[in-house]
DNA sequence: TACAAAAATGATTGCGCTACCATTTGTTGG
DNA sequence: CCAACAAATGGTAGCGCAATCATTTTTGTA
């Protein structure tokens, strides 16, 4: 399996110059066609006969060609390249919607050029900049609080942009999300419902979080009652960072029947540091998630949350997209795709 | 902060066509310089006299002016772009490895281009054509096996590869990765000299997991016992299967007494199910888990895990890569970023 | 068989930028 | 004051491909 120095690789150029790569004018040369129809029978083969096509094919296994994008995209003005921005990937719930995202766009022959803004607004701007000069067909933003800057740009750049992971009725151009604030308002209510009075908070300094918070409170308040103490931990929200929002909480001396979570990371934090204090859960102390990821279901007891299509966001997202990049009409500019709140044994 | 719909964008070019997007030779003619300055003023501005660079600044930002880099890249041959091919986000194991190479690259000018291959390698091989369409200046590769074609046309394509999260005396080109065959090595004698004997395995079908085990059974082997009784889930391993692992074992009949996992995932996931049906841990059975995630610290009781520095191994890759694409010397070709057994409570 | 229409192929040009070499401007010392 | 050189700027060409229009070949029909 070894490959003997000594061997040239058989399908390498015939010429001398040390492996200049291989362009669509040789291919032309071998099949004995010209360039622009070689460029054809691969890129538009139905315009070519099928004979020509099979030509071709042949050509390129032969010289093992590889299309220049870079030059086929300064041609055509077509990159087939998609430029997402996502805070960051260690939060859990974002990897769901890249990764459908990245599913989507592949099966269609995009690709994804991936870029993590670090929640930085500031920051985007330049990010944007960047992507903007690798001229991508379409763009991916996650939520919708950009910079006047950034708007835009990306509004003279004059291609198709999707936001995600929020709500609002005048996106930049389309949106697949939910609203933060309906979260916080039926988690109010569930949780009002279920007796709990006593709200305790263990927050991510995150801005859709504190729409979903301001959610919570607006419906507390109609109950007449209100969050009695909040712990904010810096994003991304870990496990670790939870089990200290308990503990900030608890020493705080205030008492609490229930501990809503910006998070499911930061509920099983929390959770666990009950566990270790001896608190019983619900029974003690009740608490709520958000997120839904894959273990809240598998802690024991399983964790409440609201559960998000994360998945499903990229995929539409992608899908949206795909639909204006090839010029099909869009049903919807807005795409809501809703959520779930998930009652499990920690409420 | 908002900017009234009737006046038009300052910055707009002044040409009466619909949003031509503006070039260097307009910034050019708005500074009263040649292209060939404006592009040195931006791309090598220390050959440039200050004053003039000044007057380009100017002028891009009076213009609105961004760089096209399929332009660019076609006419330097250097992309300023990174891909990485990667199996799959929900495995939170390969997160953190792309968060840490782009952020890495961001900080050196160089964008990341992700694709996701689904564990497929024959599906590698036309990833890997797609991305060299995009002349990418490297390529990170995750694992060391890789289809013959995918070599051969990473090899001829002449840019710097890194392969990642193995280890191989014979790496395409660089590597940053550690031992799995070392890891199994050292769980099975952790386990065996802390008295367990009774090994049952819940392992994920996943290659380099194959070596994990493979080490695991040599040294068992070698202490005159074996596994008893495995039982195999499909990638990616998530908490669920975990807990269907740990069932299918109790219901073959056979007992174990330590319960070895390819990934913290699938011991979270086992232990869930063991708490679930009243088996003590570590009392009854011992839980060994894979990856040090985060949250492997934080369950009661903490699982114990192998320490993987994930995050250092996309830095280290963005910077092998770094170095031999600006032609700094690299120290080695080869680097073993290591692992360590951390002994918490579940064994 | 002839002729129009359709299908297939080809030639030219330019996408926006940088490499390369040529020219101009500024600086230094005899 | 002017060589002689360095620093700064400019002109030309071409990266590899596809859009556009022109030409050739094939097909169907009277």
């Amino acid at each position: 399996m070894q490959h003997p120095p000594s061997a040239a690789a058989p399908t390498a150029e015939t010429a001398s110059s040390p492996s200049r790569s291989v362009t669509l004018k040789d291919v032309a040369r071998v099949a004995g066609l010209s360039p622009i129809t070689v460029s054809r029978a691969l890129n538009t083969p139905q315009l070519v006969r099928p004979a020509t096509v099979a030509r071709v094919r042949e050509a390129v296994e032969l010289t093992g060609y590889i299309p220049n994008l870079l030059a086929g995209g300064l041609a055509s003005k077509r990159s087939r390249l998609v430029a997402a921005i996502v805070p960051q990937l260690f939060n859990a719930m974002f990897v769901e919607t890249v990764q459908g995202l990245g599913d989507q766009l592949a099966a269609h022959g995009y690709q994804l050029l991936l870029s993590l803004s670090g929640y930085s607004p500031l920051h985007e701007g330049e990010l944007v900049s960047a992507i903007l000069s690798r001229k991508p067909d379409g763009i991916v933003l996650t939520g919708i609080n950009h910079a006047a800057e950034t708007r835009k740009r990306l509004l003279s750049a004059n291609i198709p942009v999707v936001e995600t992971w929020d709500l609002t009725p005048t996106p930049i151009d389309m949106l697949v999300g939910f609203s933060h604030q309906k979260i916080g308002e039926t988690i109010a209510r569930h949780l009002y419902g279920k007796g709990y009075r006593r709200f305790g908070l263990v927050w991510a300094d995150d801005e859709r979080a504190a729409v979903r918070r301001s959610g919570l409170e607006a419906i507390l308040n109609e109950f007449g009652t209100s969050v009695i103490a909040d712990y904010i931990v810096p994003t991304p929200a870990t496990l670790a960072l939870g089990r200290q929002g308990l503990q900030g909480l608890l020493e705080s001396g205030t008492s609490f029947d229930v501990i809503v979570c910006s998070s499911d990371a930061l509920a099983q934090g929390v959770m666990t540091e009950a566990q270790v204090r001896g608190i019983d859960v619900p029974g003690e102390l009740a608490i709520m998630g958000f997120g839904d990821l894959d273990f809240a279901a598998h802690t024991v007891p399983p964790i409440s949350s609201v559960h998000i299509d994360k998945r499903a966001i990229g995929i539409q997202a992608a899908n949206a997209l795909l639909a204006r990049i090839e010029g099909r009409p869009l049903q919807k500019k807005i795409i809501d795709v809703g959520f779930e709140l998930v009652e499990r044994q920690t409420t």
